[in-house]
DNA sequence: CACAACTTGACAACTAGTTTCCAATAATGG
DNA sequence: CCATTATTGGAAACTAGTTGTCAAGTTGTG
């Protein structure tokens, strides 16, 4: 016998569509974006949580923030050191985990991708309500957090 | 001079950041939903690019029906196939590249997937009102549309 | 028919993430 | 103070996609 999704539920799966489609295309232009900075979408990324953190942040701290593992979290990280977005500063709280600062050349770039990210989505958003535009805001964070992974992490007490 | 955000920007910003996480949130609910069948998120997304179109299909067009290259598409197909969700027909228009269909094994799986799929939609929405879900629905199609990549295809002239 | 252009599958290398494992360094609490 | 536990970086192997190349098959046109 198969299961009959209501109507919010058929919606609800075109909605799962278009977030993988919107998604792949935003990571596509994202790209595209700040390619002129030596940068991509995942590094523009880090270079934010940091940025956005307004202090120095370790290698776990910005995957925390990302939302990612900490291991992929380093990968990038180790790369934008190479590359020259990121110093290490010493961290004062534990001597093998550096804190990661914006250099003056990742401040600089980070800067220009918000310029041109403010441009784009200047352009993106027109004829579309203010209304609209929050009324998916909250509904997309209304499924995030429905679909918010409660593993119990490992010294978790019930 | 830094650009001013129009409020509508600053909250498509916000939008971008809730479809980088429902995505990923979605990918990993999909993955756990269907690990029993032994599925993937991607392989079930293959799986529905060919039931959805009710006859078989090229390796080729199942990239084209999901928006990604045929490389990619290709892998998941050899992995379906493999594992017996997917059989090969020849295809009477290009003797190199077959059609794909799903075996029995694969419409069983894939009719149990759209079940579990029914069922977990349908928890998801509680709550959220036709007209919310309807209105995000057309603002992230708006938002893709707005995205599409006019890539000039090879031949195109202008 | 012949030749050029396109399509296709196979393969390799790459980005970006994941999990799993290890070894070394902290942190804790008995 | 010392032993256990947690945190951390590093490395490897994996998923899932990308681009690019190659050879072979297909198609269109003169």
């Amino acid at each position: 016998m198969t299961i009959e999704p209501s109507p919010e539920a058929a919606i609800l799966t075109e909605i799962m569509l278009a977030v993988f489609r919107v998604n792949g295309r935003l990571l596509e232009k994202g790209d595209q974006l700040v390619e002129p900075l030596k940068l991509t979408s995942a590094r523009w990324q880090v270079l934010g949580a940091v940025a956005l953190a307004g202090k120095p942040l370790s290698a776990p701290q910005i995957a925390e923030a990302m939302g990612i593992t900490r291991q992929g979290a380093q990968k990038q990280v180790n790369k934008l050191e190479e590359d020259g977005f990121f110093e290490q500063n010493i961290n004062p709280r534990h001597q093998r985990s550096p804190l990661y600062a914006l250099t003056e050349q990742g401040m600089r770039s980070f800067a220009k991708a918000m310029d041109l990210e403010a441009l784009w989505a200047n352009g993106l958003v027109a004829g579309l309500t203010l209304q609209d535009l929050k009324k998916t805001q909250q509904t997309l964070y209304a499924f995030y957090q429905r679909l918010d992974s409660p593993v119990p992490k490992k010294g978790a007490r019930s």
